[in-house]
DNA sequence: TTGAAAGCGCTACCAA
DNA sequence: TTGGTAGCGCTTTCAA
C-alpha cells in the first residue's frame, strides 16, 4: 500500500480512504489511484485489515465429516448467503468426539472468525451457549435461544407424521421402522411414526422397530433382521434415505419386489432418491434453503441485531415406492 | 498477550517464546505462564500471527458448486492432509464462468492463503500458471508442471479401457455410450471406449454414442433417445454414475430389466452405487486418496520443495449390473 | 481534502 | 534466559 501511495504521490491514508470510500477523495487523485492500483494489481491484505478492524470477514462452519451429500446442500446455502455479504466460510469437519470438536472451535476462534455455524450434534447445548459469549453462533438441529446464539431445526416430527399418515391412508397397518441412533432428529421421527399409528388406533409392534445407523449398511442389516424374525409387514419406514436404499437392496437380494410386495419410504430426499429404482417416496428437507437461513441469521447476529427466522417447512414427496393395499 | 505478560510478570517477548517454543524459558516463568494462560483461556490471535509471519496457515480450495457427492470425498482427503499440518481450508465454490472464478481466486489471494487447490475445470491452464507466480497451486484434473504449480488427474483413459474390455469379454458387442460434455475427463473416457472397441475389431456405431451432461436427467434423456432411435444394444456405458442412474430409471420405466435385458456400467463409484438396484458395476475413483495426495503436494510446494506424487490408480469394481451374453 | 501518526496483536532481532 | 522494540499492512483519529 505504501508503494501505491508513493507512486501516486499521496499518503497511505488517502489510499485507504479511496479503497474504502470512507471519505471524499479529489477527482485528480482518484484517477491516479485507479491507475496505479490497476497497474500494480494491488489487493489490500485482508489479514491486516482484519487485525485492524477486529473482524476477519470469515465464519467458521463445524460440520460432520464431509462426504455424505446430505449436508452439502446446506453448506451450499450457507455459502450463498455469506459470500453475498463478503464472508468466506472456513469449513472444518468435526470428528469422533465432543472434545475434538471443542478443539476445532477453539481453533476457529483463534482465527478470529466473526461467527460460527454448528451443524454437528455431539456438543451439548450448554457448551455452545458458553462459546457464544465469545462469538455469535447459529446451530442447526437443536432449539437454542441465547443472547448471542440461535438454534433451530426442521420439524421432523410433523414430517414423520405426514409420512406415516400417508402410509396408513394407503392401507398399510404393519409398518416396520428403521430407526436412527439416539439424536434429537431420530427421536422426533420415531415419535411421529408412533403417534400417528396410535392416532389411528394401530398397535405398534415393538418387534417391527429395528435400529439403524443412518447408513445403507444399517438398512440392509435392519431388513435382514426383520425378515429373519418372521414378522409380517407391508411397508418399511426408514428414518433416512440412506437406510431406505439399504432396505431396498436387502429386499432385492431376496427377490422381494418394491412396491408390489413391500413398500418403502425414506426421509431426506437425497438427489439420488428421485432416480432410485423405484423412485423413492420420501420427505423433502429444504436443506439448501435452511442453509441460506442459517447464513442470514448469523449475519444478523454478527451485526448485533436479534435474529428471527422462519423455518422452511418439509414436505412429503410422493414417488413410486409405495403401493395401496 | 500484553495482559498475560503483565499478569505473569514477564515481557510479551517471553510469552511469545513460550507459546512457540522458540527459545528456552526458565521453569519458573514457564509454570507461571501456563497458569495465567490457562486462567485467561488465552489464544493467540492468528490474524496477527499471520500478518507478522506472512502466512495465514490457510489454503484456498476452489471447487465446483458443492452438492454432488462426487468431489466431497476429495475435499475430505484434502482436509485430512491439511488439518494434520495445522492448515484450514477456505472452500469457495466456483460458479458459472471463468471470470467468476478468477475473482474468487483473487479474493483468496487477498486473504493471503498460503496455497491454492483448484478442482474446477473452467480456467485455462495458462491462467493458473499465471496465478502460481503469486501462490503455490495444485490442480486436479489437468496435467500441469510449473515451478510453483502442479496438476494431475486420474487415468480416465486406462480405466475406461478396462471397463469396455470387461463388457466385451462378457460378450457385449453393441455398447451404447452416454458421453459427458467436452472436458478432458469426458474425452478420455470416450477414447477408452472407442479404442477398446477398435482393438477388438468392433465397429463403433456413431448412433450409439449419445450426449449426456453428467446428470441423472441427462442419462434418462440419452436412453430415451437411444430407445426411440430403434437401434439395438445390449449394454450401456455411462460416462459417470449419475448418468448410469438416469439410464437405469429410463429402462425401469419401460420395464426393461437390468441386467437381464440390458447391462449398465457407470464411472466414479459413488457411494450409492453399491446400493443401487442392481448394484452398479463401475470404476472406482480413489477420490479421498487423491485429495490427500493433493494436500501433501501442496504442503511440499508451500515448503518450497519440488513435489512429486504418484497418482493412485482407479480400478474396476464388478457388481451386478452386467450379465454375460 | 489531505497527511502524520498511533495502534491492532504478534514475532524476532538486538542488547543486556 | 530475558526485555525492549521495530515492524507486518492496514484504518482512523487529529490537525492542518
Amino acid at each position: 500500500m505504501r508503494k501505491v501511495a508513493s507512486l501516486a504521490g499521496v499518503s497511505v491514508a488517502t489510499v485507504s480512504r479511496f479503497l474504502n470510500g470512507t471519505a471524499r477523495v479529489s477527482d485528480a487523485k482518484r484517477t491516479t489511484l485507479e491507475n496505479v492500483i490497476g497497474r500494480l494489481n494491488f489487493k489490500p491484505n485482508m489479514l491486516a485489515q482484519g487485525l485492524k478492524m477486529g473482524s476477519s470477514r470469515t465464519i467458521g462452519v463445524l460440520t460432520p465429516p464431509l462426504g455424505s451429500d446430505y449436508r452439502n446442500d446446506m453448506l451450499n446455502g450457507i455459502d450463498q448467503a455469506m459470500s453475498a455479504a463478503g464472508y468466506a466460510p472456513l469449513i472444518v469437519s468435526g470428528h469422533r468426539h465432543a472434545d475434538d470438536e471443542v478443539e476445532r472451535i477453539e481453533l476457529l476462534i483463534a482465527r478470529r472468525v466473526d461467527g460460527l455455524v454448528i451443524l454437528t450434534d455431539k456438543l451439548p447445548d450448554q457448551q455452545i451457549l458458553g462459546f457464544s459469549a465469545r462469538v455469535p453462533i447459529v446451530a442447526f438441529g437443536r432449539e437454542l435461544n441465547g443472547a448471542n446464539a440461535f438454534g433451530f431445526g426442521l420439524d421432523n416430527y410433523q414430517a414423520a407424521c405426514e409420512l406415516a399418515e400417508y402410509l396408513i391412508c394407503l392401507g398399510h397397518r404393519s409398518i416396520a421402522f428403521i430407526a436412527g441412533p439416539g439424536q434429537a432428529d431420530a427421536a422426533a421421527r420415531l415419535a411421529g411414526y408412533l403417534d400417528t399409528l396410535a392416532r389411528h388406533g394401530i398397535d405398534a409392534d415393538p418387534g417391527l422397530i429395528v435400529p439403524g445407523d443412518w447408513t445403507e449398511a444399517g438398512g440392509v442389516l435392519a431388513v435382514s433382521r426383520l425378515l429373519e424374525s418372521g414378522r409380517r409387514f407391508s411397508a418399511i419406514f426408514a428414518a433416512n434415505d440412506l437406510a431406505a436404499y439399504g432396505a431396498r437392496l436387502a429386499l432385492y437380494r431376496r427377490s422381494i419386489r418394491v412396491p408390489e410386495d413391500i413398500s418403502i419410504v425414506g426421509f431426506d430426499d437425497l438427489h439420488s432418491s428421485m432416480y432410485a429404482t423405484p423412485p423413492l417416496t420420501t420427505v423433502h428437507q429444504p436443506l439448501c434453503e435452511a442453509g441460506r437461513r442459517i447464513g442470514e441469521a448469523l449475519l444478523m447476529l454478527i451485526d448485533g441485531k436479534p435474529c428471527r427466522i422462519d423455518i422452511p417447512p418439509m414436505h412429503l414427496v410422493v414417488r413410486e415406492s409405495v403401493r395401496r393395499i
